[in-house]
DNA sequence: CTGAAAGCGCTTACAG
DNA sequence: CTGAAAGCGCTTACAG
């Protein structure tokens, strides 16, 4: 298809060597002004673009990094990443994108295929706390950093909040209203920041001197659906929560779409907060009550730490560890307990 | 950094040419069964990866397919590309994703920085309507589909929907609620698409012999702020309107931000229809009455098409031309008018 | 069934 | 200031 002219076409063209356009290429500077103004125009005339595929073979380096992700309609997924591309964009850097859905094997797939297509580096939002592939990376001097998930015992570099004060600050707020049974949408625990914000919210329960009642946990996997269930099916007991603490604002959403199902008021009859900050919280139709993860702060230092590991020289490079600080912003979906 | 691992040093160890590793790394059949042995397991000591970049050079394809979106903040767009990059994967191509932020610059470096890097094909969402490079790239027999997106007069390939009837039944919906005053927020109209929509519902006005007053229509850049700020001035009106309908979900969201801002009920005091049927739409606390796109079928369709472009022989095929049939969903948040 | 060699489209010492 | 040549890491005829 297409037969692609090439910098030798370009030459012949110019009646210079392919060596010489290669360097007006790059803007090599000692370059005859007739030289570089006749390959300018031979270059235009013929609509050359550089293979840049080629160009990376020869650099060892092809200015893309990957991005993975849990699921990108996650808006908190897709609002970082979009402060990502944007940025990576103007720092020259293409982003190959990928979802793992929250799954380990796409996860193993996800990097195989980066490494193979050999990215600069990655960016993981999405890995589980004892994933051998990232940990083995890093130590090999790869480039990558990790932002909103974080390894057990590992040095890999990653951005992430603090988890557990964030959970503490959601769980508090709420016992502050009066709230005594307070549900959790926690997910399952593979990721170590949804399992930090778990352990979080049963120290805040004991903490307040709240009972910890297992089945208002609501410990599978998170999808939208299961969690409106799960939301119907305790807000139909006679003792019901009177408040939810969700883990994320995604799944906050997926809590106030049960109770409005169930016809249920917010916040009269059942308080929610969730977590993140995305950028529809803070709606005024919504209002939702929640722990701010300041994404684009976080994905901004991922994303500046990565370009620093790559093109820096690697070896005087410390782990990078920032801990964000979490925050809580309360809007109209909280407010005191109106129940027993 | 990190000397790769290269098929020559694993041909050395597993004491064959680099021809042979190469070949058991296509699954070439006539291989001896000892030797394919040997030489996957040397792979699997040195720990060798494929260098991708060496290949694509050569096979002169990368399996890689660029993604240009407006802005994948915008659920629409986040939703849409979940569903391509997820299939894409599946189909072994990566995707390499670009924001345009409606910007026609942006749309022309993302489009030259994709072909530089020899993507095989360019999926869009997002282009202005006289876009001359887009067209120019389809005149060259470059594999590229548009969807949600469309050309003035030109045969590029493009997924979208039959927006005038999308927009008609909007109208239509609100007027058959008894609604007289509805407002516009139309956006820019440098994408077909959009100014269709807009042609659309001054068509459906006069259909039901409604005014168009354009001071009730907003026609700038589309912001969530400027929105909010729009709807709260119209509203303020003496002579507000009592229905507004947004040319997307996005925007209908920023509307009810300002409705709700106002202390404005939803839908007695005003009616809001939305475009696109984005997920939250269908969320029981919002229940935005909208038009579907279909984005999931729309985002397939253009996928399925590049590929096939891609992969047949370019000669014999024909431009591609689907037009999605829309659907008005109604849902809470359109009412009978009780003004005047 | 397997190896030696050419070639993909660039960059970059090395000469001049 | 510029050209000839080697090399990046693969694939793929061409021989044998």
């Amino acid at each position: 298809m297409k037969g692609r002219v090439t910098a030798d076409d370009v030459a012949k063209k110019a009646g210079v060597s392919q060596s010489t356009v290669s360097r007006v290429l790059n803007n090599y500077p000692f370059i005859k002004e007739g030289t570089r103004e006749k390959v300018l125009e031979a270059i235009n005339e013929l609509g050359f673009t550089r293979d840049e595929i080629a160009r990376s073979l020869v650099e060892k380096k092809t200015r893309t990094i990957g991005l993975i992700i849990g699921n990108i309609s996650n808006p908190f997924f897709a609002e970082s990443a979009g402060v990502i591309i944007s940025k990576a964009q103007k720092e020259k850097y293409d982003v190959i994108i990928y979802n793992t859905n929250h799954d380990d094997y796409q996860l193993e797939k996800a990097i195989s295929t980066l490494i193979g297509k050999r990215v600069d580096g990655i960016l993981a939002a999405a890995v589980n706390r004892n994933n051998a592939r990232v940990k083995q990376l890093y130590e090999n001097g790869f480039p990558i950093v990790l932002y909103n998930s974080r390894l057990d015992d590992s040095e890999v570099n990653s951005i992430s909040l603090d988890n557990k004060k964030g959970a503490m600050l959601a769980v508090e707020h709420l016992a502050e209203l009066g709230h005594k049974k307070i549900a959790y949408i926690a997910g399952p625990s593979k990721y170590l920041t949804v399992y930090e914000r778990y352990v979080a919210y049963r120290e805040a329960l004991q903490k307040y001197g709240l009972s910890y009642d297992s089945e208002l946990v609501f410990k599978e996997e998170l999808t939208h659906d299961k969690v409106v269930t799960f939301t119907k099916r305790i807000l139909s007991r006679p003792d019901r929560p009177s408040a939810i603490f969700a883990m994320s604002d995604e799944m906050a959403l997926a809590v106030m779409d049960g109770v409005a199902g169930l016809g249920l008021k917010i916040p009269e009859d059942v308080s929610i907060i969730g977590f993140d900050n995305i950028n529809i919280a803070a709606n005024s139709y919504i209002g939702l009550t929640t722990i701010s993860q300041q994404k684009e702060k976080m994905a901004l230092l991922a994303l500046d730490n990565l370009i620093q590991l790559i093109e820096s020289d690697q070896k005087d490079v410390q782990p990078v560890h920032v801990i964000i600080e979490p925050e809580l912003l309360i809007r109209r979906t909280t407010g005191v307990c109106n129940g027993s």
